[in-house]
DNA sequence: TGTACATCAGTGAACGCGCGTTCACTGATGTAC
DNA sequence: TGTACATCAGTGAACGCGCGTTCACTGATGTAC
């Protein structure tokens, strides 16, 4: 009883709050984000409109917890697979201490089935600004967890001699969990980001479909060629 | 006067359908696409709402016709870009009849523009897909010409052997206007569209914004990368 | 264990808003003789 | 050149809708003695 320091009655709130959620996240499944409502959600969930404003302020505040929460759960994904990768390597030969990871490829991959999993989360986070929107800075956090991990699986080679390595060497404001990365994996961990969000987006929006190719082939093509470039671990 | 079939009616008419599809794009830079309102514009205008069902049969057949032309308006600049660059060739050195062209690097650079010049027109054309809404045959054949443009960018070198070259020899419906392009130089196109969609929509979502680095040198760095690709023209 | 009080979830009515769209109508612009 | 008619742009009122949000209130759940 004394174990925890929830009341009952926070423990309804977390529960009714999840719901809400829950049923927001179907609702932009089937309309997109713009068209979510809160009276819609009440309505779905046996209740009448005001009663959200019990456990939300108002819509953006709603919005708000269910971007963070599709951040934090990409970040847990990748930390997930950092962490099982690490613990694999360190299990089956000699631990040196850092070597494993996960891989670009392995990351990619899951990038791509938590893309694949819900399309509107992925581009409640990734598609079209909302205008007006600014996260607020507990998100902007939780970006850079996930940076983190990819710029770990960015281990690095040789550096280029100039040109864009020269100018990402002298400004990774955004690398300041790895200030000591080598520019080339900076390099390799934009490019990463960079083109699976191009060919991710493109997909989830439809735009291959009627092409007559396969995304995921597509997809994997990409992430090869990430392998193929100055920059990737060997 | 007999030179013309348009009546001045006819003119009007179209003068002013330009010009609510005009307040139509400003309201789009202000607020998003899914914001797009008749009576707002009509009330831009000095005009009542209703006026504006003279023009256009319902919201839905004005958004198609931005789309429409904002398609029509990149695939203008990637046409024109090849008709410079051929005239050009043709022009200094002797005149072969086929080779010249603008170029990947020069693509890349016209759709960059094309993309920084009115953000929300991409994100109208590549953004977040609005539910439920389908592109008629007309835009879709747009879509074509586009990638016509693009693969005749894309001069074929030495095709690799299997993999994902292999998947595309095989399903090339989308390259319809080019049934002989090497399976490389159709690669070649699809990394061309993705990569840059992929580092274009970061950069017009602010995704690199407060992270210190020059999106335009990660565009460019992400062209030369293409050059680099086996399957690139030399 | 029982009573008195405080907390808080949820309701229903209401406000004001802007939306897309329809309809009957006025008034100006063009056309035919 | 002048008159009679048809075309069509634009208006104003109206319909029905759903939205976010507020407010005063009821009724159940928890807490203190």
């Amino acid at each position: 009883m004394t174990g925890g320091t929830t009341t009952p009655r926070e423990r309804y709130r977390q529960q009714v709050r999840e719901e809400v959620k829950e049923k927001a996240w179907q609702q932009i499944a089937g309309s997109g984000a713009s068209a979510l409502s809160l009276n819609a959600i009440a309505k779905q969930m046996g209740m009448s409109g005001p009663a959200l404003y019990r456990y939300f302020a108002n819509r953006d505040e709603l919005i708000t917890e269910l971007v963070r929460d599709a951040y934090r759960s990409l970040a847990d994904a990748f930390i997930a697979a950092a962490a099982a990768a690490e613990s694999d390597t360190a299990a089956a030969a000699g631990d040196d201490g850092r070597a494993g990871g996960p891989g670009l490829a392995g990351l990619a991959q899951v990038l791509r089935r938590w893309a694949l999993e819900d399309p509107h989360r992925y581009f409640l986070v990734y598609g079209t600004p909302v205008p007006g929107y600014h996260a607020p800075p507990d998100i902007t956090a939780i970006a850079a967890e996930l940076m983190a991990v990819l710029l770990d699986a960015c281990a690095a080679p040789d550096t280029d001699p100039h040109s864009f390595d020269d100018h990402l060497a002298a400004h990774r404001a955004w690398a300041g969990s790895h200030p000591d990365a080598p520019p080339a994996a900076l390099r390799l961990a934009l490019a990463f980001w960079s083109r699976l969000h191009g060919v991710l987006s493109l997909e989830l929006a439809g735009h291959f479909t009627g092409m007559g190719l396969d995304p995921a082939r597509l997809f994997q093509a990409e992430v090869d060629a990430l392998g193929g470039e100055p920059g990737a671990r060997p």
